[in-house]
DNA sequence: CCCGCTAACTTGTCGGTGACAAGATGAGTT
DNA sequence: AACTCATCTTGTCACCGACAAGTTAGCGGG
């Protein structure tokens, strides 16, 4: 990756994937600034330019991620509000986006009080909190529910804790069928 | 924290101690061998000597981790197998032992191939399993569930997602009456 | 008693990293 | 053509993890 122009034009997207690539490869404690640098052929103080301190890239790849999550269940919420299917939509962006899933929920990574951040949470969980049944304290005790199963499940499977209890099968079918258990009848 | 032996006498102990606590207050990122020292009043290599390197550390401190779930897990199974008091006796751990639960379930973070740290695992593993009733896929399907809704709602609270959801209740009745909602009979 | 063995700990050093300061470049505007 | 300011560079600092080589002392055998 040599540069003929003294100025990147793309650097902020540039960093953004290849440090999701590496979050997937290895996890978000082997992303450094100076190796995303390095990948996208710039000097090594050029990252903290645009992100401000490492953790100012995490917020951004977190803010990202709350925007697609919120993406995908506005999609769903579309097709007619059935918590069941979100729950599946949730677990399945866990595994299409690994690495923002990864940052998403790790608060000592980024910057917490970021406003950009706090607007794109705010958008994915009034969407989610849209598809619950009843009111009040009901309604809390569901979305708890749904949202727990689901998390729960997304993050143990990251994890590799259900390669063998999941081995040859299918895991969003898996994940249906087991999501069955839950009562959500109002 | 000043010393008149040569030798410290307790230092494993005392390392992983500080680093529990330095892992509650910031994270795991937040944890430098060299800063354990320091606490310790050791040098900066004393640490390296003890765990080998840096993810040694988090590998003894996600097995002690295991070992802890499982002797919790097994002071309730003596009381006789009720999946749902597993299940919250589960999400106390985390919250009793958050340092632990944090490193338990980051493998990126220590040597997963460790051989003790694997044999706790399998025992915490073995003692949930025997807690499910039912035989085969349909067992299987109860304790995905179970964990999956323990794991969540523990994960979820512990990065400061409930925290507007469970404003002014008890989490611990919270996710009892939350988790009557799975239908868990044989 | 002391000798030797070994685990526990120290000292010194290396390359890599995040943060910061100060400077260079050039795209866009007027 | 001159100005402006975001973009990117160069240089530097303290800190960190890993490694190598040396020092100390607990301990069992003679």
């Amino acid at each position: 990756m040599t540069r003929t122009t003294y100025h990147h034009g793309d650097l902020h997207r540039v960093l953004i994937d290849a440090a999701l690539e590496l979050i997937a490869e290895r996890g978000p404690n082997a992303v450094s600034l100076r190796d995303l640098a390095r990948a996208a052929g710039v000097s090594h103080a050029a990252p903290a330019h645009h992100f401000g301190d490492k953790a100012g890239l995490f917020t951004a790849i977190a803010t990202q991620g709350q925007l697609l999550l919120a993406d995908r269940l506005a999609a769903d919420l579309a097709d007619g509000r059935d918590l069941r299917r979100l729950g599946a939509s949730y677990v399945r962006f866990a595994a299409d986006h690994p690495s923002h899933f990864e940052v998403m929920y790790r608060p000592d990574l980024y910057h917490q009080d970021d406003p950009d951040l706090a607007a794109a949470r705010t958008r994915a969980g009034d969407l989610l909190r849209s598809a619950i049944p009843g009111d009040g304290r009901v309604a809390d005790r569901r979305m708890l529910a749904a949202w727990s199963i689901a998390h729960g499940f997304a993050t143990l499977r990251r994890t590799g804790n259900l390669d063998r209890l999941l081995a040859g099968s299918d895991p969003d079918t898996e994940f249906a069928e087991m999501a069955g258990l839950l009562d959500l009848t109002p």
